[in-house]
DNA sequence: TGCATGACCAGAC
DNA sequence: CGTCTGGCCATGC
């Protein structure tokens, strides 16, 4: 059962570039509904599996936080390091520079 | 219908 | 600067 709400965090999530990362606050502010924990369960539940690049959400301070898909928290840095994304000790480098902010797209993806 | 919890976040101490 | 606390809202029992 897909509900509306995790519908939006799919898309908010599918529209992140790659190389590129956000925070589960980006995305509860940009669907504008829900809190971050709202959307952290959502996608944590991971309805949509490796459908869906929800290895490029990570916590506002930088760091890489959870991952409940196969391989955990490991795989989902090997999967960002993969796509040219730095981290150190579990915490996005240039977290900065590569952060995807909804605010400041064409919003061609939606 | 109500309580507890979670891939979080920000403020207080 | 590390740790704790409260609050956010959707979900599950």
């Amino acid at each position: 059962m897909i509900t509306e709400f995790q519908e939006k965090v799919y898309r908010a999530i599918s529209m992140i570039p790659e190389g590129r990362v956000t925070t589960y606050g980006a995305i509860a502010s940009y669907i504008g509904t829900g809190g971050v924990r709202a959307v952290g369960r959502a996608v944590g539940k991971n309805p949509y599996a490796p459908e869906v690049p929800c290895h490029r959400v990570v916590y506002s301070d930088a760091r890489v936080g959870n991952y409940s898909a196969q391989g955990g928290v490991r795989e989902k840095i090997r999967l960002l390091e993969s796509e040219k994304v730095k981290i150190e000790d579990g915490v996005v480098l240039d977290f900065e520079k590569i952060f995807f902010d909804y605010g400041s797209t064409d919003m061609v993806a939606e």
